[in-house]
DNA sequence: ACTCTAAATGCAACATTGTTGCAAAACAAA
DNA sequence: TTTGTTTTGCAACAATGTTGCATTTAGAGT
């Protein structure tokens, strides 16, 4: 599903930065941070991209995978709602490349989150990330 | 053990906003932000807070709990050193007063945790903090 | 108690991010 | 195309992260 789609799925306006954020991430392998997103969307005033992440993150389309010493992390959302967030994965902070990778988790570590009277679980780990380990 | 033994042990100086903030974080059933310490500590300089903080970060006598929007909560270790971090439970952030609370983890969670190859393995979620479930 | 040296503090300064208000521009429906 | 609503861009301010440097302090030795 395009972004264009995927916006009108969700009611919300087809507007440039809407469409480019969600592009990029859609790409991207690992979760982008603030200030990377910044630099790639120089085009469009930091406020509106601060809007269009807490937007985009209360619809359930993205979600603030990871954060450290005021650096933010977003990643694409896959199959979460804004009534159901389904992140049943870990966040890897890479302590080679600094990049933030998103990480399926065990059925067993699954239901053992499951019995947990939380809601909105998230695992955050440092080690290092898939590419620079192959690297 | 006292802050002063505390730091002694770490080979430490004994410094006013050190044993202060030990002593503070020693104290508080739940972690403390940045800015209550700041509110608290008014006395000191805030870089000095923050590089009270680091400190003792590095030595493993306090641990950041929690880190959401820029607001850092810090609580006190136990059992950590400055080569073995033991943070084997969770941080609760409390949906009603917006505390921070340790919480211990089940044996098997413990267990689902040990196998992932990943190091300072960090799990946070959001629920009701014990004092607000009991009040 | 005094001195010395390394470490810690206080202060200034700047960058980044979070956050809000408001007028202008863009979007979507009629 | 017109219109009403939403979004954007800009200004502005607060809070935090971070560093440099001169001053002060802690702890060791005398």
């Amino acid at each position: 599903m395009t972004s264009e789609e995927t916006l009108e799925q969700f009611n919300l306006r087809k507007t440039k930065i809407r469409i480019a954020v969600l592009d990029s991430l859609s790409q991207s392998a690992v979760a982008q941070s603030y200030s990377t997103m910044q630099n790639a969307l120089h085009e469009f005033d930091r406020t509106t991209l601060y809007r269009t992440l807490l937007t985009l993150t209360e619809y359930g389309l993205i979600h603030k995978a990871y954060e450290e010493n005021g650096e933010s992390f977003y990643a694409r959302c896959f199959g979460c709602t804004e009534q159901v967030h389904n992140h049943e994965h870990l966040h890897l902070k890479c302590s080679s490349c600094g990049g933030v990778e998103c990480i399926e988790i065990s059925d067993q570590l699954k239901s053992s989150l499951a019995q947990l009277p939380f809601q909105e679980i998230n695992i955050s780990a440092k080690g290092d990330c898939s590419a620079c380990v192959s690297a």
